[in-house]
DNA sequence: ATTTATGGTTACTGCAAAGTAACCACTATC
DNA sequence: GATAGTGGTTACTTTGCAGTAACCATAAAT
């Protein structure tokens, strides 16, 4: 997140919702899981998302230290993305935030959040 | 958060994040902790909130079901903000964004986030 | 030439979060 | 009257996230 009234502020819990508190940053790295994934595969995996919002939000996930970008010499062109230590420890916070609502929502609804099980080796 | 393309998601971490991804709330519900605070002591506490931004933030909260409001009937009037256990369950989850935050920051910085330590009985 | 595979990029738009500035209501005190 | 205490409310503005639609580049296959 560009907003610098999120980054620059003196409270960690404010500069942290910057990296994370966005529609489409936790679900990525949700799904990345300890997999390296294609650019085509988290774009066909995870519903809805546009192939301009993900290439913005893999991009500033990798300026934020949380995924690491591979590109290959290669044709067709081939790009992998998968998390680093910093991404993989907000896998089990994600985790309990999925946890947390489950049990507290008021109108209970299903988790249809993507995950990385679908992903064929 | 009003923001529909959250709330209306069909993942858990969606529209937890639209829930808890802003700016205010985190700050909010970690600063109550497990007090009844009065509105004009979280504004004083809390740095560079606006107080038309904590009535705000304190209303969703409310909405959200994170907060109890319980307004006296007396005058001057006086209105008191706890969490509710949902609130309460989340705390443990900022804690652990924070201590994330803290460990894997790229340039540290001092954490000035407020906490409920400094409220006097 | 057209389509497919791969990973994007660009121009534009709408909307909500957050901020600024001013104001409100009631009561009590000086 | 002015100030202070309490908890707000209102009108307006800025900004960035996210979405829409179209396009780009390279190579290979039909």
């Amino acid at each position: 997140m560009k907003d610098e009234r999120f980054s620059f502020s003196k409270c960690s819990l404010t500069r942290s919702m910057g990296i994370i508190g966005t529609k489409w940053k936790p679900i990525i790295v949700y799904v990345l899981q300890t997999r390296k994934v294609r650019f085509g595969q988290l774009d066909a995996y995870i519903p809805l998302i546009t192939r301009k919002v993900l290439t913005e939000q893999l991009k500033e996930l990798e300026d934020d230290g949380l995924v690491i970008r591979e590109a290959f010499s290669e044709l067709p062109p081939r790009v992998e993305y998968s998390l680093t230590e910093k991404g993989l420890a907000l896998l089990p916070i994600l985790n309990s935030i999925i946890v947390w609502n489950e049990k507290y929502e008021t109108e209970p609804k299903e988790n249809y959040c993507p995950t990385s099980e679908f992903f064929k080796d």
